[in-house]
DNA sequence: TCAGAGCGCTCAAGCGCATTAGTACGCTGG
DNA sequence: CCAGCGTACTAATGCGCTTGAGCGCTCTGA
């Protein structure tokens, strides 16, 4: 009947022995005070005295004592989880390393926290709008994190609706009351993308695009056209991809098909410019003498492939870092807001040079 | 006073309201029964008749009523959540595909039971431990998945001592009572590779390693010794690396610069694989003419450098799904196995070859 | 001198659910 | 006619924690 502290060393005796967890109860009786003045030892509230706190606070310790969520959870406090659901059908999910590191930049400010994550991926937004029914009802989560913001997104409006707190990673068009949003300057960038190859004395540029129902890839698209008509351009243009290798290539074969084929190509992402500039190379044309490349995303792959891909490099693990910062916040009692992420740079390595001088006929 | 069905019509009046989440009671109520009735007949559990047991069944769909995962974790059911911490530095992880596809084939069995998947990433084994250790405390998982099992591997015996059930997902040395595993058959993996290798002529050949602590590492090395003995072959040995593209190439550079090159080059994963492809081709070589190469992991990037690379391929999401059965299996008081993956086919692309004839000297 | 205000603490209620121990009722068999 | 039993339900606990309402005590100020 004595009981120990979890020492381990029984491995003898141990086998399905559960080794129970220690509750406040326990904590209570050894640190001879009652369980109230547990709790607000142990959550700093006032009410007890120094010595009784630190004293509470080492047997707490000793004993490894960590409160249950469900307790906590059940009384009131939340469940110290946020959720994050990715909608992509599982075979596109793997060739991105955007999602493992966002999530990567996401731990390391919830840990601080001591704040779960909880993980889902699901085939559409459908599905995903029904996972955030369920953790609310099922009182599991705090708060989200959104990820892909769409074009005419039901998600905010089902956020609201719940009262979840959430983060928009990517921005929004409007605002809502208790989302904040971490906005990606793709205007910004991709001005910076169209300035440069016309600096380089391209006149001619095709935007191989991601899913067009996304946000970003709209954001994209108009700030192409409007950099073309700043730049009294006439031969640019979007196309808009699943982000496939298959169909980032198809797409290339037949843009360079075309009567008029572009001489700048900009690829929504690293796979797609990949699996473009292989093309490029198929056809007996030279990367970047013919045609130059950029990719929307930088990583390995574009220093793995020749040549090396010109690329739009953007810090993804300080992108996770920063919506889980907005997220706390929010959790905190924080009013929702909408910050800027930092532009991203661009990154000039062999896949981009001036065009071809015969170009124009 | 009078409480509404949640409609969300009223978007107007919304704003921050909570919409506040049935409980039992309410269902309770609604029916004209007791909430232990409630309980019984949504559980399905003797003690009501199928009359109050529709009745109650409807109400609470009627309400969108779902148990609060905290009351049913304090009442000693289980956290209906399963955990997975990857011990990767943050940068590593980003490169392969690997985790995202194994997490959707895991996410596909636990959705079918509602479990949730918490999921966390840290730096190193110790900090893995640590959070096993918290999310017992806490309550938090009934279950975890355990990746990347390592010679000599503090994790198994501390969920022993926790009594926490857990599958290893790439299996193990020893068995442990509460612990399943799903084992990869590195050996007969290590073992085609070298004989089709042979078989086109190959007799020197350098494994290019992943990480050296890890336990697959260890039995791939093994085997290629084994296998290298069986040949009769003694031009062959192992080198380890973290698995970077850079330490990828710089090893390929070191081996292909020594006296007694090798023929053929096996690579860990796919990212080191392709980085030594170039290599090869800047050091004026030909694949697969001057040297053969053999990826461990197929990816799309296998098909994004040129030669296409042979790969070992595997049902990565396939994989998920096993290992996630088999903790539900545990979950559900199953006793704990070992469970093999299939063999992972070699698909022979570009990269394989024989050998040139003037090797020998 | 005593009301009043802290201070440090205990008590008890309650969160939403599962579960064990009743309770009321109708039925059967002796 | 009633013991005995199964059925369909209700009442009461408890899980581990938070929290508002006390309750004595000491210290202050008029």
């Amino acid at each position: 009947m004595t009981d120990s502290p979890p020492s381990g060393k029984d491995t003898q005796a141990a086998r399905r022995a559960p080794a129970r967890r220690p509750t406040m109860k326990d904590i209570a009786q050894r640190a001879g005070v009652s369980e109230s003045a547990v709790s607000f030892a142990l959550n700093d509230r006032p009410g007890v005295s120094e010595i009784t706190r630190d004293r509470v606070r080492r047997v707490a310790e000793q004993l490894g004592w960590r409160p249950s969520t469900a307790a906590r959870a059940l009384s009131g406090e939340g469940a110290a989880t946020v959720g994050l659901v990715v909608a992509r059908p599982a075979a596109t999910l793997g060739v991105d390393s955007f999602f493992l590191q966002l999530i990567s930049g996401i731990q390391e400010v919830l840990a601080e926290r001591q704040l779960g994550l909880l993980f889902q991926v699901v085939e559409d937004v459908a599905a995903e709008c029904a996972v955030y029914r369920r953790w609310w009802a099922e009182h599991r989560v705090d708060g989200v994190l959104v990820v892909d913001p769409r074009t005419d997104d039901p998600r905010p409006g089902l956020l609201d609706e719940l009262g979840l707190p959430g983060v928009v990673i990517g921005g929004l068009a409007d605002t809502h009351p208790n989302l904040s949003q971490v906005r990606a300057d793709d205007t910004g960038a991709m001005a910076a993308v169209v300035g440069r190859l016309y600096e380089l004395g391209h006149r001619s540029v095709v935007h191989i695009a991601g899913l067009d129902s996304l946000a970003h890839t709209d954001r994209r698209i108009r700030s192409l056209r409007a950099e073309a008509a700043r730049h009294g351009l006439t031969q640019v243009r979007s196309v808009t991809t699943d982000y496939s290798d298959t169909e980032g290539a198809a797409v290339t074969r037949r843009v360079l098909g075309a009567r008029a084929a572009p001489t700048a190509l900009v690829y929504d992402n690293d796979v797609m410019a990949a699996a473009g500039a292989a093309v490029v190379a198929g056809l007996g044309l030279s990367v970047p003498r013919d045609v130059s490349i950029v990719s929307w995303e930088d990583s390995v792959l574009c220093r793995m492939v020749h040549p090396w891909l010109t690329a739009l490099s953007r810090d993804t693990i300080a992108f996770g870092r920063l919506a889980a910062r907005e997220l706390t916040a929010l959790l905190d009692g924080g009013a929702a807001r909408s910050v800027p992420m930092p532009l991203p740079r661009l990154i000039e390595r062999e896949s981009t040079a001036p065009p071809p001088p015969l170009t124009g006929a």
